[in-house]
DNA sequence: TTCAAAACATGACAAATATCATGTTTCAGA
DNA sequence: TCTGAAACATGATATTTGTCATGTTTTGAA
């Protein structure tokens, strides 16, 4: 029996999350190439998979994992500005527009994160106008969902944000088998960092959700009690 | 001599913008298909070119002028997510991901935009590779300052925004023959729409900017009296 | 030119939220 | 299993910023 740790990294073909993936109907051939020339890396937390200023050398895909990407003020505040999952890709933007990381990105749990070349990756996107619309769709969305916290950001109080921030990771991550329990179990200052306010007040708002009954709290596990008052308390209403 | 009111549209190859546009390296033949089925518009203050909400059917492109890009939450408050001007195109979001509009779009000053339908604009990125390279390079410059405006929200207080939006209109709009007071002259309550603020605050901070000499007011005319200052004012270091 | 509406300005005050301090609990590594 | 560090929690307080009120100035349309 073996002692090595490294875990297997899947063959493309054979990898869990390619079908919710940008790759999702590249033919076998284009696919082998990305596998051929592919990479694969663990990350736990408190690692990095890029850091802010560097360049980009390539495109990473989630195999399984969590991660955020984040800024980092002077006083070394984070403020993380998207969050990603099995199956997306990181690193298309600053890759796209040739510039450094404008960001950092870790994992927000243990992630396994391949990693494709960068030649390969555009030789990719000069031959499938497919996978252009995709990104450009991707880039679309990620646009939208941006310029709506900018305007939430500034019209909303921090107790709609936080609301909002956990129906967010709830449709993002999805559920457990309880069909409550959010699926990604942040820290308080991760989601503080999400929602863009002190953790200590993160703390205190979720304490009055719990009072109110609308969650629960075990650890970082969060629980979804009361769905139609967490939405009205987010006051949403596009 | 005519009476009518209406605007001469330039052909596309006359477009004083074309060169600073994503169609600048069009070949001409397809720059006339474009303007074989371009109409277009003049907008003044207070009309909108577009509506959030509504499905669009096509691309505008800015022939001269200055547009906002903007949301309305319930209480009826504008936040500004994005500025465009002279070349610049509008709409190719909801466009490309295919969804209705999120945003509304108006003039900040009389601006004559031309509409090309979407068959024609998606045709175009079919054959021209180059025309969804360019379209991405744009979204992902796009994706990057939303998020830098999502941290800015987070992390910065609402005078240190200010000193930084006069620094990117400067930027972007550029400067009077003066090369001293910004191009773009917007009411008190537009920046405090594009700073996430109230109108108050900003009038305050614009009095005090005054009093320590780094911009004189003029009505809506803001000129940069001490650019230093204004930079460490800002608090950028990236 | 006039006049009403919008924009600008400033003060007083209230509310939201950050910061600081302190203590407790949880967790991961030795 | 132990133990130190990180995370969590809560109170007291300070600060920032928004809101409301009021008055002035500017602007654009008739």
């Amino acid at each position: 029996m073996s002692i090595r740790r490294k875990i297997d990294i899947p063959h493309c073909e054979d990898c869990a999350s390619r079908l919710c993936s940008i790759f999702n109907d590249l033919p076998s051939e284009e696919l082998g190439k990305i596998n051929h020339s592919k990479g694969g890396n663990l990350y736990k937390r408190g690692q990095n998979i890029f850091y802010e200023g560097t360049r980009p050398s390539g495109l990473y895909c989630i195999n399984f994992g969590k991660v955020k990407i984040y800024k980092i003020d002077q006083s070394g505040k984070e403020q993380i500005v998207r969050l990603a999952k099995a199956g997306d890709v990181l690193g298309y933007r600053s890759l796209i527009s040739g510039e450094l990381y404008s960001s950092f990105a870790a994992p927000l749990e243990d992630s396994l994160i391949c990693f494709i070349p960068r030649t390969v990756f555009f030789s990719l996107l000069q031959t499938n106008a497919n996978l252009s619309m995709k990104i450009m769709k991707i880039l679309s969305q990620d646009l939208k969902s941006a310029e709506n916290r900018i305007a939430n950001m500034a019209q909303k109080p921090v107790r709609e944000r936080l609301a909002e921030a956990l129906l967010i990771l709830r449709e993002f991550y999805g559920l457990e088998d309880d069909e409550a329990t959010l699926g990604v179990a942040l820290t308080r200052e991760d989601l503080a960092n999400v929602v863009g306010t002190a953790t200590e007040t993160v703390i205190r708002l979720l304490s009055e959700f719990r009072e109110d009954k609308i969650i629960a709290l075990k650890g970082r596990k969060i629980k979804i009690l009361d769905h139609i008052s967490l939405v009205k308390t987010a006051n949403i209403f596009d």
